[in-house]
DNA sequence: AAACCATATGGTAACGTTATCTTCTCTGTC
DNA sequence: GACAGAGAAGATAACGTTACCATATGGTTT
């Protein structure tokens, strides 16, 4: 900026008036300082600006995923990128793995930066160490999951009444032994579709059996040794509710080992690339990811912009996509 | 800092010192400070440290991608956030959807936050706006693409190599009919796979037939329309070479269309999730995109250690992974 | 012609840090 | 007991900006 001043001989103050788009600058002085800065390539800095400046913008957003690798956290990061690109913004993005002390280094380094704000998908259970963060004026949005002991805007998906409606799904094609596969319980998502599996299944079905309900996998080869497993016990289930997309894959490898892909229903939770081509075709529990992302951002540049009401709780609609595998009967014995 | 310097009753200075882990702090004033530090829960500003330190590094390296939701650019991603956090640091992810214009955008925006380095999979032909940049000193590295018109490090996949070994795949199998479907000649790696598709149907196989060349795809379902078309059509390709993992699955939708997918070969540029269930699994020419992010940062980090040496151009190996498309033998008449 | 105003430009302090210089307080040595 | 030297802490300028105040210029009003 400096060499931007000598160069067109004018002072720093006059630069930086250019350099916003400040009112109040003759339009030949402007045009020599504009020549100025395109013959240095100058650009302004930023960080320093937003240090100087009284608002304290960054004009950064950071975004914490469980991995930015996911197909469904990557369609989640897309959408607030369109969105965080409509106002000039740029996102950091993070994986934290399902790792809550990754999480917090995340946030920590995101906040060192004095990003604006922040949309995270958490992995922890317990918030309230944001309290402090809260205060010091951070806007944050919680997307996918619910915050726990904190009060804070959150987007999220009806997965309790997700889960109700797939067993629903399974047991009105005559299903009684349906089993449960998901994630570990300490992510709020894979204990409310737990929870909705378990509702459900008393209400309209049966009393599950324990040894179909398998919760706390972590990886898609851990499912499919799971379903395995189930499939080879003298009582197998007749019908699996997927509580993960990567678990629904893991199912469905398990399923064909033992030729059932046919004979056994399956329902999965997130829509997956491709869940049209496969034979059969998978039946999903639907929530859109990009949906998702643009609600959160939206509420985080809401609250950016000074909206200072009580904190939302959105609950997005799920939707079942039935493409085959979920509508397969209960074979006559 | 200024408080918490008044609440443990010291210097800025020695604040400072604190925060940095610098030598010459007695054990009970550190002990003193990091009890305020925690009380206030502080944390340094990374801009205007950046901006005082000599070094003026921020500890943040922007990403451009083609789209962080495409899975091949979000596992490139995740490897290169890896590499970054091995580092402490932080990766700002965009996207620009083949529009070198929002390329430019993009890498200014980078620059104007002062990032360290960039990693960027270009849109754009021609790279020689960047050299002011490169002169000021920003490490930048190119992905999956080379850069036109720029001296600078590059890690790309062997596109010629893996689009002459697919075709020679398909000669081997008696086909003669090969056709090509792939992106825009603006993009080199689709201008590479082109290449070495006409190479080896000109050496090992016969002159291509004009109407089984097509690139200048954008969408999958473009190029569902366009190997429709082909197949409609008097004389169709008996193989399918596809230069793009999204027009791979858009000739997957064709060819069932026609109940040809046991009838055409098909092999398809990039792996993708679930290649292997499909019926019949996808044969494809793959390149891994984890290395190729991996070796990526590791270049530009070794950039910002210092290495000044002459740009390196990295070339990574593709595989041929055999899985039942591309082993469909022409038919005997 | 004096006074006033609006407009355009310049000068400078401050944002939150760190590098460097300075000051102070102990040691230990002869 | 005087003095050097090491070690610990403080004081301060500067990084690249912008907010704010000061000043200059030219034109209008009375």
């Amino acid at each position: 900026m400096h060499d931007v001043a000598a160069l067109a001989g004018v002072a720093l103050a006059t630069v930086s008036r250019v350099v916003n788009g400040k009112v109040g600058v003759s339009p030949a002085m402007e045009a020599r300082v504009q020549a100025a800065i395109e013959r240095l390539d100058y650009r302004r800095n930023v960080n320093a600006s937003s240090l100087r400046r009284l608002d304290r913008k960054t004009a950064t957003i950071g975004l914490v995923l469980e991995d930015v690798a996911n197909p469904f956290m990557s369609a989640l990061h897309r959408a607030v990128e369109d969105c965080a690109r409509q106002r000039g913004m740029l996102v950091f993005a993070g994986s934290c793995d399902e790792d809550s002390e990754r999480e917090q280094e995340l946030i920590s380094a995101l906040r060192a930066r004095r990003v604006d704000g922040i949309i995270v998908v958490p992995a922890g259970t317990d918030h309230s160490y944001l309290l402090p963060a809260f205060r010091l004026g951070t806007a944050m949005v919680f997307a996918d999951r619910r915050p726990g002991f904190l009060d804070a805007d959150s987007v999220t998906s009806d997965d309790i009444g997700g889960a109700q409606a797939a067993v629903a799904h399974l047991g009105a094609r005559g299903h009684r032994r349906i089993a449960y596969i998901g994630a570990s319980l300490t992510i709020v998502t894979a204990r409310d579709r737990l929870q909705g599996y378990t509702d459900a299944m008393r209400r309209l079905v049966a009393e599950p059996d324990p040894s179909h309900v398998r919760p706390g996998l972590v990886t898609m080869e851990e499912a499919e040794h799971v379903v395995a497993e189930m499939l080879g016990s003298p009582d197998p289930p007749t019908a699996i509710l997927s509580g993960q997309n990567y678990f629904t894959i893991g199912a469905i490898k398990a399923l064909r080992a033992h030729g059932l892909q046919h004979g056994v229903a399956l329902i999965g939770f997130d829509d997956f690339a491709l869940a049209d081509l496969l034979e059969p075709a998978v039946t999903v529990v639907a929530h859109d990811p990009a949906e998702l992302g643009r609600t959160a951002a939206e509420l985080l540049f809401r609250r950016l912009d000074g909206d200072a009401s009580p904190s939302q709780q959105i609950v997005s609609p799920f939707a079942i996509i039935s493409r085959g595998s979920g509508e397969i009967a209960l074979a006559a014995r």
